[in-house]
DNA sequence: TCAATATCATTTCGTTTGCAACGAACGAAA
DNA sequence: TTTCGTTCGTTGCAAACGAAATGATATTGA
């Protein structure tokens, strides 16, 4: 049998990196607000879009349909952000923040950003923009192999 | 509002990128041996250690203990380990590969190896050394933080 | 020795997840 | 206009998830 170890494996560590930043990530979002990482992600997208649908929401924050229905249902009914119908394609739905929703999101963004300063505080420039290309080309990778998910498009160069 | 975009916010650039790589893996346990990514990482511990418990999995394949549990339960009940009652303390319980685990499991780490290895040939050698230091820094911020969950015991450098 | 406490694996329970199915609304072609 | 195929957002449903409860065993301390 092949030696294997869980600890040297690239995916893993990625995934156990990545997990345990988002989980406290969660905690500014979560415990403050009481927001799911989805719609967290939708409320972020609404600060720099307005009347947005759906099927936008989802290639943007890389999720998939039924999950940011629900946030945004969610979002709705907690009544930061509002839904109507789109005016010229009745099909799409024109979501964006109420008042009350751009106010969360002000403390939100703010504390969102204040850790990932912690996080970034630990690395050199020079370690970021490492970091960024290495994960473009591990991208790169991925986008030659058809088995692969598409690329979240936000995610682009 | 402040300006913020999910796209240059490293929590979610990480994410995206661990998750966008663990579908893709997961292809390779999941469509030729029906396994789940628990039940993968549970295989994996059990090629390096025999007669393990429930608990040292956990902690060594960073998954919650009922994930765990069901897993075991799935993989025994398709004939990949056994289960046994520890001799010393009754509470623990043994788990093995059987031969036809360590069939599978063989067949798998070297498709699991062989995308690895896809992966890592677009990163030159101090690419993947850079990785992981940044990778350790990043740990070492949330070993500070009494609110991150704990580090994964297999991750420690 | 015998409670009281701790630890381990499993199970219960309510929630979340994503695939697939659905109805509604659009666009194209006849 | 009508019909067919497509694109929306939502929902049904079964599976997966995790926190907490449970039951079984160990360990501690009186």
């Amino acid at each position: 049998m092949k030696s294997f170890d869980l600890a040297d494996y690239l995916p893993y560590r990625l995934a156990a990196l990545s997990e345990r930043i988002s989980r406290r990530l969660a905690l500014e979002y979560g415990q403050s607000h009481g927001l799911s990482m989805a719609e967290w992600r939708v409320l972020v997208h609404l600060s720099r879009h307005s009347e947005v649908s759906v099927g936008e929401i989802c290639t943007y924050v890389n999720l998939e349909k039924p999950r940011v229905s629900r946030a945004v249902a969610r979002l709705e009914s907690a009544g930061l952000v509002n839904k109507y119908n789109a005016k010229d394609d009745h099909r799409l739905v024109a979501i964006s923040l109420t008042d009350k929703g751009t106010d969360a999101l002000k403390e939100i963004i703010a504390a969102a950003l204040a850790y990932e300063k912690r996080l970034t505080a630990a690395l050199t420039p020079k370690d970021m923009e490492r970091l960024l290309e290495i994960a473009e080309k591990l991208h790169g990778v991925l986008d030659k192999d058809p088995l692969s998910m598409p690329r979240p498009e936000i995610d682009r160069n």
